[in-house]
DNA sequence: CACCGTCAAGTCGCA
DNA sequence: TGCGACTTGACGGTG
């Protein structure tokens, strides 16, 4: 079993996407903002590498505008090079990656400009990956799309134009059940009708589930599994949890410990890959992988533990506490306790005490170091915290530009600076 | 530098 | 009829 993440990466500023705008489109600046934007994946994925996930989606930003009319350069010829080794690095490390096309790709649509845009933009998706060298089972998900008054009709229309696609895109694509919609059954009826490999999202089952719902959500998981043939490589599933008490689809901030846990634990063929649908991306991959891991070593959770530090003393001094106690106990890793605290930091309340205190703690990489210029900048804007005329933001930017200035990477590697709310 | 409206695109549901 | 949700941050103009 191996769990990712989708598109965004969380802890670093060098992993982040650009994008181009119609009114300023030229040749040029797409050229350039797809270098940097190859640049960022690459650093995604030595992260991965680095962190032992081997599950990932490539955002379909990656190229900006890719299938829009007006853009007619030829990335994947001026690139070549450069996706073929970015390749070579996702395959030499066993990284399974896939892509999900938005919303506004809807094959089954009643309108023929819009199927046409859909091909094209499913087009741009399998020549990135083909660009890239990788094999059958680097997927293309897609949802049915609209019902337009006429389920049955829309689904042999989606099934009629999934016929017509190019083989190389028919290699790639694989269906999902989505929240309103078409539910599991409806979808592996055309897996069915069209042999398409289905993806079981666990969240849009919840929200939309078949009428006579006749299976467990594990029993659906598995029929979806018979849809996956040896070359579609393992069976993929999207698993997430809800934001707001299933009101509506949006993800939750963070995969629950003892929720996903016990997902797992019923899952009877465990040879899956988990696609996490999840605010924090990353964060909650590496925290899935770890609380799966029958050879847990204490030194990830240690790793791990440099990461939130400052986040959770800035939140809650008493976790802070009983998170090091956990830790000193180096024989047996809890990875599930561990991070049961984490979540708790997460969801506190934040108090001006533990917020000044972490500060304090932080500040204590500089103190010697720092000019005369930079002390008093910090006393200013910690003095105008405690009388509420600076906000917790402007001193997190100013900690943060100090660790990039005299090296910090313990500093720049925290999750203080990126998970912090205000 | 902080703030905030806007961004290429589709469909559905609700006021 | 028109707007928000889905999801999503980043761009770029303004003050």
């Amino acid at each position: 079993m191996s769990i990712g993440y989708a598109c965004i990466h969380m802890g670093s500023t060098k992993t982040k996407l650009s994008t181009i705008y119609l009114k300023n489109f030229s040749e040029e600046k797409f050229l350039a903002i797809l270098d940097s934007n190859l640049k960022a994946l690459e650093e995604i994925i030595n992260y991965n590498i680095a962190n032992n996930i081997k599950v990932f989606r490539i955002s379909s930003d990656i190229v900006p505008l890719a299938s829009h009319p007006i853009n007619t350069v030829p990335w994947w010829d001026i690139y070549r090079d450069r996706l073929i080794t970015l390749g070579k690095l996702i395959k030499m490390n066993g990284i399974r990656v896939s892509m999900h096309p938005g919303q506004y790709t809807v094959i089954n649509s009643i309108h023929e400009n819009v199927i046409l845009k859909s091909i094209e933009d499913l087009r741009y998706h399998t020549r990135f990956l083909d660009s890239l060298g990788c094999d059958k089972s680097s997927k293309i998900v897609l949802h049915i799309g609209g019902i337009y008054g006429d389920k049955e009709l829309s689904i042999q229309r989606f099934i009629d134009n999934y016929k017509k696609l190019d083989s190389s895109i028919k290699n790639r694509l694989i269906i999902e059940n989505d929240d309103k919609s078409y539910n599991v059954e409806d979808v592996l009826y055309i897996s069915e009708q069209a042999n398409i490999p289905v993806v079981f999202d666990t969240l849009h089952h919840r929200l939309n589930p078949p009428q006579d719902n006749k299976y467990n959500q594990y029993e659906w998981l598995e029929l979806c599994g018979r849809s996956w043939h040896k070359d579609d490589g393992k069976q993929k599933i999207h698993y997430s949890q809800s934001a707001n008490n299933y009101k509506n689809g949006a993800h939750s901030k963070y995969i629950k410990a003892s929720t996903f846990l016990d997902f797992y634990s019923n899952l009877k063929n465990k040879d899956i890959d988990i696609m996490l649908e999840v605010k924090d991306k990353n964060l909650s991959a590496i925290k899935c992988s770890l609380l799966i891991d029958d050879d847990l070593k204490i030194k990830y959770l240690e790793r791990e533990w440099a990461r939130y530090k400052y986040y959770v003393l800035s939140n809650s001094t008493k976790n802070y506490q009983a998170i090091r106690a956990l830790l000193k106990d180096k024989s047996n890793p809890d990875a599930l306790k561990f991070y049961s605290l984490i979540e708790a930091s997460l969801d506190c309340e934040i108090t001006k005490n533990a917020q000044i205190n972490a500060i304090e703690h932080m500040w204590g990489y500089f103190k010697k170091e720092s000019t005369e210029n930079e002390k008093k900048s910090f006393l200013k804007l910690l003095q105008g915290y405690k009388e509420n005329t600076k906000t917790l933001s402007s001193i997190r930017n100013f900690i943060y530009r100090l660790s990039y200035k005299y090296s910090i990477e313990y500093l720049l590697d925290s999750l203080y600076f990126y998970i912090s709310e205000d």
